[in-house]
Order: C-alpha cells, then sequence, then structure tokens
DNA sequence: CTGCCTGCAAACTCTTTGCACGAAT
DNA sequence: ATTCGTGCAAAGAGTTTGCAGGCAG
C-alpha cells in the first residue's frame, strides 16, 4: 500500500467514524508514514511537529490509538516501558520481532506460524486468539567484533 | 526445585555477590515462592508485608533484579506497563503464555521450539540469541457464553 | 566497626486527562 | 452555530533514586 493509499484509508476511517480532518491529525499520519523505522510516541512528537508545529504531545497519543485501530499503525512493545509504533504498509501482523540489545534495532521476520500456534494453543483452552507475538532479544556480533554496526544508535 | 533448595540457592547467590542476606530479602524471596500464579511488584509487596511488615517498595523493587539474575524469578511481560512475575522453579524459559485478555489469566504453555527458532533467526543477522518471548492475547469463550470463569479476576 | 541495606519520600518516565479556547463541518 | 479537537499543564501509574539512619558481617 502506498502512502497515498493509507492517507485516504485514514481520511475515509476518520469520517466514518465521525471523527474530524484536522491538520494535526494529518501531519501525524505523515509523520508516521515517512519514518523507516520503529519509533516511540516522541518520536513521532518531534517529526509531526516538524510537519505542523502546531501539533502536541496529547494529540499524538490520542492520535495513535486511531491509527492502530484503523490498522494503519502497528504497536511493537518489546518490553521496555517504551511502545514502538510502525506504519502497517504490508497490512501482515503475523511477523516475529528481532531485536538487538546492543544497536536498539528491531528486525522484523515473516513468522505465519505464529497464527496457527495461536489458534492451536487457544482452542485447548476455549480461547478466541486475538493476537501473538514472538520476539527474540539477541546481542550483536559485528559489534562485539569489530567495535562498531551500522545498526546502533546514534548517542 | 523445592522451595527450601530455591531459598538455598538465593543465599548462596547473595553470598557469592558480596550481598547481604538480610530479613527482608528472605522475606520478598519467601512471598514471591508461595504464589502460585503471576504476580506483580505491588503483590509481592503486599505479600512480603504480611510476612515481615518492615518491607519497603522500594526494597521489593531492588530486590526483584536480584532474584531475577539469579534465575529465581521469571520476569513475564505482557505488553501492559505492568510487569508481572513468577518463581521459575523448573527453570524452565522455553515457554509461551497464553493472556486472557477478560479474565486476566496468563497460562503458560511448553513451547520448545522457541528457542529452535531464535537461533535460526539469530545466526541469519550475526546475533547471539538471549531470551525468546512468544504470547498469544485472546478472549474468553467460558465468560461470554456463561457470563462466568473461574480464572475471572476479583473485582 | 564498617559499609552495605533499608525506609521514606521525592524524582523520574511515559502516558492520560480536565479545561477553556479554537477550528471543522 | 454547534460540537468536536486542541494545547497546555497537571495528574496518574509504575518504577527508581538520594539520603540519613540501621543492621549484617
Amino acid at each position: 500500500m502506498s502512502n497515498d493509499a493509507a492517507r485516504e484509508k485514514y481520511k475515509a476511517y476518520l469520517v466514518t467514524k465521525g471523527l474530524r480532518v484536522t491538520n494535526q491529525r494529518l501531519a501525524i499520519f505523515e509523520a508516521a508514514f515517512a519514518q523507516k523505522e520503529h519509533f516511540t510516541a516522541e518520536e513521532l512528537l518531534d517529526h509531526a511537529r516538524a510537519i505542523d508545529d502546531s501539533v502536541s504531545r496529547a494529540t499524538v497519543y490520542r492520535s495513535i490509538p486511531i491509527m492502530t485501530e484503523s490498522a494503519l499503525l502497528r504497536e511493537v512493545d518489546i518490553g521496555k516501558n517504551l511502545k514502538y509504533y510502525r506504519p502497517n504498509t504490508d497490512n501482515n501482523n503475523q511477523v516475529a520481532q528481532v531485536i538487538c540489545m546492543d544497536c536498539d534495532k528491531i528486525f522484523e521476520i515473516s513468522a505465519p506460524f505464529m497464527s496457527w500456534y495461536g489458534n492451536s494453543v487457544s482452542s485447548k483452552l476455549n480461547l478466541t486468539p486475538v493476537s501473538q507475538r514472538l520476539q527474540v532479544s539477541a546481542h550483536c556480533n559485528t559489534l562485539r567484533e569489530t567495535g562498531t554496526c551500522k545498526n546502533r544508535a546514534q548517542g
């Protein structure tokens, strides 16, 4: 899905829900879909303000659930008391995350067996699966061996 | 591993690390190992205070990393901005969690393929896997069908 | 005795919310 | 004109930390 298509989908979602299409909501949308990597709420605020400097932190936090519910944004919780997000361009939530603890990089790997597992295990407990996540936390061999890694977060 | 064995292991771990064996640390240990379900830091504080009412919240929070590092406690982050813990009696971390979102119950299911997956996927990225987690979030059929569920959290 | 450990309360981080103003429909 | 959306700042939840006194070794 292109960013243009996603923007139209977002506008349509807002209208359908009786929500207003405001400049701030569009700026936050643009900021989110300009990202190539996972981002936090605070980073989203920074980028949205670069587009429209009237955007406030509150509006970012109020927009995130809307974009998540519309399936345009995917939440990625890696257990750091800090949530990450990314545009859900391919509408694929059968994805595992491999988290490099040294470089703070999140790799995403297709893992279609997750939903099979979720269904299988839920049915035995008389539950209806909603979502599943599979995450691997790891250390960086490149960093250890060479002292640097291109994925390393700038500090 | 029995609770007695775990207690001795904890004491030995403290001594090895040059840490002191205090009444508060032991009370927190006892409180943790008396639990049958997953618990939060706050619940651990309550139970520890029932054993030794001098235990403070700060000491609970300072003890949790010690018990986690000694592998006596296992952290279970289910993405709720609230961490859960449980005694790691069987020393088994190849476990998936099935989380009932309606009843707040966490089921644990053995999932030995997790470490295979972690190794396999990490090696392709030149990473060394440290841990992995697999979690399924689900709704409760029993609650929906009958209006009650024995796993339901008391409110 | 020495220095780690403790409780207390304040600080911290991330997120949510009440309020009065402002803008979309 | 309405009514929802917004920014601001304060509140909230969970956790961490500085400090002065206390207890294990």
